[in-house]
DNA sequence: GCTAACTGTAACGATTATTGTTACAGTATT
DNA sequence: AATACTGTAACAATAATCGTTACAGTTAGC
């Protein structure tokens, strides 16, 4: 199970609330805490599917390659998984009937319960999240700066 | 990513076409093309969860702890899976607020993702897996039976 | 044109998950 | 007592993932 779901609605997500960038790979690899390496990985999928696009060169850095309310999650997921399997797959080497037949089955079975999670995804759209994300940062903000005023008095 | 869930559908979709058991490990084993004892690990899984029953000894073997219309694809999954968690979660080691927030979205769509195909796996029954393997299994045996007569005239 | 600040990607090692296997103790049947 | 099972620990081989370094290519600004 790759992380690179999580890291490619971060980048998404913070391209977003940035207004759609430019941001550096090392801001987002600070934020995610992680390596600009790993983030690049992850941008390079999401680049070939068109959902950012990316600038070398000094200020350069990455944008949004739609607009947020045109990018869902299930495209950002795509983008990152090769064949979406998340279920995995019954064994199809053996030459007899039963774990053949068996075996078509339950990949039936898993693709289509990936079906039903790949449209819950399809139905969330970059924009809502990042209008979600606005209204728990203001709330987060607030309760951290409280926290800070308290620790000062104390 | 765990082979543990087709391993478990085996299980129970062989001991149902066998009316119930007895079965022993080795014979799962060989027909879904593995080690016994990796058959018995996941059996151990199910055992818990009491979707089957063991009993040791000559003559033993593996029973189904239920009737097969009783016991849905997503008990079998959730017997094998220790927490749902398809789609890897964003890192929440952090104490920043910008990835703590973001991390919690992420966290919750994914949840949200995996309801859905829990949902999708609950509604189908082992039993109707049997109906509708037996349906292939005949198909299969009489497509093979015939490809022999034809090896055997040729 | 030079330098600084970026991206893109290959390569490597550390860590971890998964799988197959052996081994052996426990239990039921005959 | 012998046989045929289960249950589980332990270990090695393999593969996936992640962080990291390294380095070539690109662009902006001086």
């Amino acid at each position: 199970m790759t992380s690179d779901f999580p890291i490619a609605l971060h980048v998404l997500g913070f391209l977003t609330s940035r207004g759609g960038g430019p941001l550096t790979s090392d801001q987002m690899a600070q934020t995610y805490g992680t390596n600009a390496v790993v983030i690049r990985r992850v941008q390079s999928k999401l680049r070939k599917a068109g959902l950012i696009e990316t600038r070398c060169g000094a200020g350069g850095g990455c944008f949004l390659g739609r607009k947020p309310e045109d990018i869902n999650m299930r495209e950002a997921y795509e983008a990152v998984t090769p064949e979406p399997q998340l279920l995995a797959r019954h064994p199809m080497s053996c030459e007899e009937v039963v774990p053949i037949v068996v075996g078509h089955f339950v990949n039936e079975i898993c693709s289509d319960a990936e079906q039903a999670l790949l449209e819950r995804l399809e139905s969330i759209t970059i924009k809502e999240m990042d209008k979600t994300l606005r209204a728990r940062f203001r709330k987060a903000f607030r309760a951290s700066r409280d926290s800070q005023v308290k620790k000062a008095a104390s």
